[in-house]
DNA sequence: GATAATTTGTGCGTATGTATG
DNA sequence: CCATACATACGCACAAATTAT
């Protein structure tokens, strides 16, 4: 779990000051706090202020201006749209400690919409797992899983070990997935998705739809995942090819 | 009968009807008029009618369930995300007509942020396009496109000929180009946008911002869409690859 | 529970226009 | 010019699924 040794310091500054972000709902153009409260407030010198800034910069969060402060360029998280959807490494790489909760899961008669995704008969059985999925502590999606039942039939016994999808796919025997197809839209969230991800009632919430498929193509899991728009945007990077 | 031998009869049914589901902003699990009702509507064949929703459905976009009627399965158009963002390819393909209004055209200031991601210096002139684009006729997105004048000094002067931006650029020397980064996030519209778009105060806009690099990789336009989220969605297909 | 009305699914027949050789 | 093949368009009848009465 936690990792042998430490990590340094202004990394840790870096979380926090984007987990300050997340928390005062701070959006584009918004000024940071300045070198010398942050400095005050966690208790550090002001290189490691400065070096946490710097990393944020160049990950392109954020925007400094001499004399003026610095300012919020972006969403505090960008989920990239890969091939690979791991919720976890997305985060990670954005020095964003990921974790996630679990909400429910159990096995449902899918419906028409999701069979179809999964290419099966109407009226299969398929696990449900809905996650809540937490950046450094704080709710950013709200997603929920279905898993064919026939192929995985004792998924919901290996998630309980691992609180991990990709894991449990893997103790299924599910080496590799990949993200084949993902619809985007959005709309308002409800009351009961306000009051789990913390969202005011005029935030909309960014929707995704995906099909994930193993290795030979098969459909494995659809999910559909809501996201605050306010604290978190989509990132697709064409990958080049010549026409 | 006045028929367009030009395009199958089948076909125009087949527009007509998307063309009604915008307008009465049809949504998801809405159900869509009988046959019969249409065949009274359009004043065509029973079988016509039924051509043109057996096409929707190989689409996908709608779904027929015997004896209670058909329903929209998707929002009325998928905007594709790929390589090459050509607005009037995408809109052709789901048999839609594809047309723009031009709202404004001048040179501007870059802001900030605009600079920035067409790699040019502080206070560099920028060519602004704002458009209205339209499917068959109904309003869906709201586009600024931001193009360096120092690169494309004569954009305008072209642009009034074409009203293409692709074709615009082509006449400027740029034979082809292709979406490098894509971030999408989401807002509610504002009562400009409301008015131009036509859409309820409750319904989130998409936003797209994307830069679009030449062949050599050099970034030529920065375009920021907006989009009514009721009646069109994002579609990210990932392109197969081995791991 | 039974029946009728509605709606989609299927099959067959007829006629016309267009492209091909 | 003709023969053939194919797509288009219309008309009619009945089967199957669903809903309302």
């Amino acid at each position: 779990m936690a990792s042998a040794r430490q990590d340094p310091l202004w990394l840790e500054v870096t979380r926090r000051i984007q987990t300050m972000m997340q928390e005062a709902a701070m959006v584009p153009s918004d000024r940071l706090p300045t070198e010398t409260e942050l400095v005050a407030r966690f208790g550090v010198n002001r290189h490691t202020v400065r070096r946490a800034f710097k990393h944020l910069e160049e990950k392109g969060k954020i925007e400094a201006r001499q004399g003026r402060g610095r300012f919020v360029r972006m969403p505090a998280i960008q989920y990239q749209i890969g091939a690979r959807p791991r919720f976890s490494n997305i985060l990670a790489d954005q020095d964003l400690e990921p974790s996630a909760e679990l909400l429910g899961i159990g096995v449902e008669t899918a419906p028409e919409a999701i069979a179809r995704a999964l290419s099966l008969r109407t009226g299969s059985k398929v696990v449900h797992v809905e996650r809540m999925g937490l950046a450094s502590g704080n709710p950013v999606s709200l997603s929920s899983h279905y898993l064919p039942l026939g192929r995985f039939p004792r998924f919901i016994e290996y998630y309980e070990r691992h609180h991990s999808i990709t894991r449990t796919l893997q103790d299924c025997g599910v080496e590799d997935y990949v993200r084949r197809s993902t619809r985007v839209t959005s709309r308002l969230p409800t009351s009961r998705e306000r009051s789990i991800l913390g969202v005011p009632k005029h935030v909309p919430l960014i929707v995704t739809r995906s099909c994930n498929v193993d290795p030979r193509g098969w459909p494995i899991e659809y999910g559909e995942a809501l996201m605050a728009s306010d604290r978190i945007e989509l990132e697709i990077t064409s990958p080049l090819r010549s026409g």
